[in-house]
DNA sequence: CTGAAAGCGCTAACAG
DNA sequence: CTGTTAGCGCTTTCAG
C-alpha cells in the first residue's frame, strides 16, 4: 500500500492564496482578526483546492479531534443485535448524535464498554487515549458509574450522562421517566383500573426506580394499594415471565400490568395469553419502550416513546456548546416522554374496590 | 476547557524503561529487531503505566490511522431510523464489522453519504481527509458506483464492496444472491407452485438483478413460464402494494409470491389480507430479508437470511490483511445465505399447470 | 540490534 | 491585522 499523505494541506492553500499558513488557519476556524478580502481569497483557495483539515493533525496541534465518543454497554448491545428483535435503542442515538455531530463538524463513534469488568478504567482510558475524543456520551448504565464519571472529569472532557441523576460532574440528561409512568399509570386508572401492576427494572439502572415511583406516585394519589403488585425483573424476557406469572397468580391480580422495558411487557402478553387472558378485555397491557417488537405485538402495545434521538441530539449540542464559550451550569435537562396509546388498553371487565 | 495532551506518551514510557523511543515504538508495533528481554521490560513499562499511542500521533507519522469507514447510504439509512420498524442492516454491520475491528485494534466509524448527490465526490473526499481512514467498507448502492471506487482506488485505500460484482478495484463480498432466489424459488416448486411471482427491487442495486435471476433460472429449470410474474418494485412498502396488486390481478395470478424485500413482502402479505386471501392456504409468500418485521407478522414469513454480520466481519478482516503483508487477489468473495422456512410457505390448494 | 534526527499537518504563542 | 517560531506524539529514515 503506497504511503498516504495528505493530498492536499494547508500549506497548498496556503502557497495558493498567498498568505501564512497561520492565516489560513485562522479562515478555516472562523477566528476573528482576518481581513474579509483576505479570507475570501483564502476561502476561494480552500474551495478550489478542496482542502479539508486532518483532524488528525488539528488534534495534534492542541486544537480539537471533532470525535466524540458514544459509550455503550458491549453486553447488552451485542445481545440485542444477535438477538435481531429490531431493539433500536442504539439506532435512535444514532439518528439523533450522528446528525447533529455532523452539524457541527463532529463525528461520532460508538464504543462498546463491559460495565461489570473490573478494568473498565483500563478500557476507558485506552479509548480516550487512543481516540482523544472532545467529548464523551455515556449512556446507562455507565451514566451513573461514579468510576467513569470522575475519570472523565479528571480528564477534562466534556461528557453527558443519558439517564442519570446521580450527583457529580457531567451534563445529565433525563426523559423524565417518572412523570412517564405517572402518566401511565393514571391513564390506566382513569380507564377504571384499580389493581395496576408494574414489573420493575435492575437496580443498575437507575431509570428502574424512577419508574417505580411514578407509578408509586399514581396509585398514592388516586388512594390505590401498590404494595404486592410490583413485579421484580431485570429487562430479561425471562425476568419478564416470572414477574407476570407472580402477579397473575395473586388472589387479587391486577387487571393492568405495566412492564418495565419492551422484553419484559412481551412476556407479560406471553404469560396472558397462555393463562387464557385476552388482551386487553382481561388485562391491559402498556410497555415502557416503543420498540418495533411491541408495536408489531398482538395487540399492538400502548406505550412509552423514549425520545432517544432527541435527547442524544440534545446531548452533543450540549457537549459542543460546553466546549466552547458556554459551559454547561450542571442543571439536569428534561426531555418529555410520551404515552402512545395503542389496542392493549381498555376499562377492565369488573371493576374491584381497591384496598 | 483545560488544554488536553496526552496524559502518558511513548516519551514517559521510554526514560522508564531507559530506553529510547524508538525501541518502545518497535515494541508497540510489534516490529522485529528487539531482544527479548527489552521488549519486555519495555512492555512492563506500558502496562506499568498504562500507555496507549495515540492514532493521531500515529496517523500523522505516516503509519496507519486504525480507522476503517463504513459508507452507507444516507437517505435510506435515516429513512430507516426514522420508520422504527425494525431494520437492522446497520446493526448487523456493526456488530460484524465493529468488534472484527476492535479484534485488530481498528476502530469503525459510520458515514452517511448521499447516492444521488452530485457531489458525491467532495463529500467523500472530505471524510478522507478529515478522518485519513486505513480502509473503507461500501455498501450497496455506493459498492457499484465506479466514481466511489476509482476514487477510493487513486487514493490508495483499501476498501471492501459488499454487495456488487461490477468489475474494478475493491474487495467484493456477495452473499449469492442468486443462490438464495434459486433456493427460495426452489422450495416453492418442491411444494407444489408453478406460479411463482417475484417483486424486484430498483436497478441502481446490482442485487436486485442477481435475485431475479435466481428466480429465472429456477423456473427455466422446472419449466415454469416466469415472463408475467416479474413484479417491478423499489424496495418501498408503497411499490410493493402496487407490485403485488398487480401480480394478483392476473388471469392466472400466482399462488406464491417472493418479495425482493422485507418492505415489499409485508406489503404482499397486506394486499392479499385486503383481497380476502390467506397466507400461506391461499397464498404463500418468502421474503428477501429477515428483519424483525417479517418475523414478527403474521403469519412469521418464511424469508431468506442475510448474512449481513459475518459479510461485514469478512470484510473488516479482509482489508486489515490486505493492509498489510496479504493483498487481496481480487477474487470476489462470497458468504451463503440461508432459507428460514416459517408458516407462510405451504402447498397451493389447487395445483394449476404451468404453461 | 539500538539510537538520533527529521518531519508529518496543524495551531498556540509570540512578534511585527 | 498578519507572519514567524516552536512544538504536539509518533514513525520514518539513517547512523552507530
Amino acid at each position: 500500500m503506497a504511503k498516504r499523505r495528505q493530498a492536499v494541506t494547508i500549506k497548498h492553500v496556503a502557497s495558493d492564496a498567498g498568505v501564512s499558513l497561520q492565516t489560513v488557519s485562522r479562515v478555516v476556524n472562523k477566528e476573528p482578526g482576518v481581513r474579509p478580502e483576505m479570507a475570501s481569497r483564502v476561502q476561494a483557495s480552500i474551495d478550489k483546492l478542496g482542502y479539508v483539515p486532518s483532524i488528525a493533525a488539528q488534534r495534534m496541534a492542541g486544537s480539537r479531534s471533532y470525535l466524540i465518543l458514544a459509550l455503550n454497554d458491549r453486553e447488552r448491545t451485542i445481545a440485542d443485535w444477535r438477538a435481531r428483535q429490531g431493539t433500536d435503542w442504539l439506532d435512535q442515538m444514532l439518528l439523533g448524535g450522528m446528525l447533529t455531530c455532523a452539524e457541527h463538524g463532529y463525528r461520532m463513534i460508538v464504543e462498546l464498554v463491559d460495565t461489570h469488568s473490573d478494568h473498565i478504567e483500563r478500557e476507558l482510558m485506552g479509548a480516550i487515549a487512543a481516540l482523544q475524543p472532545d467529548g464523551v456520551i455515556l449512556t446507562p448504565p455507565h451514566s451513573g458509574n461514579p468510576l467513569i464519571i470522575n475519570l472523565l472529569a479528571a480528564q477534562g472532557i466534556s461528557f453527558a450522562r443519558i439517564g442519570s441523576l446521580t450527583e457529580g460532574p457531567g451534563i445529565r440528561l433525563i426523559m423524565d421517566d417518572t412523570r412517564a409512568a405517572r402518566i401511565a399509570t393514571e391513564h390506566l386508572i382513569a380507564q377504571g383500573h384499580r389493581r395496576i401492576g408494574f414489573i420493575a427494572g435492575p437496580d443498575d439502572y437507575e431509570l428502574s426506580a424512577w419508574r417505580v415511583d411514578g407509578w408509586r406516585e399514581a396509585m398514592a394519589a388516586a388512594d390505590l394499594e401498590a404494595v404486592d403488585l410490583l413485579g421484580d425483573g431485570d429487562f430479561s424476557y425471562a425476568s419478564g415471565r416470572a414477574a407476570a406469572q407472580a402477579l397473575l397468580a395473586l388472589t387479587r391480580p391486577p387487571t393492568a400490568i405495566i412492564g418495565g422495558n419492551d422484553q419484559m411487557t412481551l412476556a407479560t402478553l406471553d404469560v396472558a395469553r397462555e393463562r387464557g387472558m385476552n388482551v386487553p378485555r382481561d388485562l391491559s397491557v402498556i410497555s415502557f419502550d416503543d420498540t418495533p417488537i411491541i408495536r408489531l405485538a398482538r395487540p399492538p402495545v400502548t406505550a412509552v416513546v423514549q425520545p432517544i434521538a432527541e435527547v442524544s441530539a440534545r446531548a452533543v449540542s450540549l457537549i459542543i456548546a460546553d466546549l466552547g464559550q458556554s459551559p454547561h451550569d450542571g442543571t439536569p435537562v428534561t426531555v418529555a416522554a410520551q404515552l402512545t396509546l395503542r389496542e392493549s388498553t381498555a376499562p377492565p371487565v369488573a371493576v374491584e374496590n381497591g384496598t
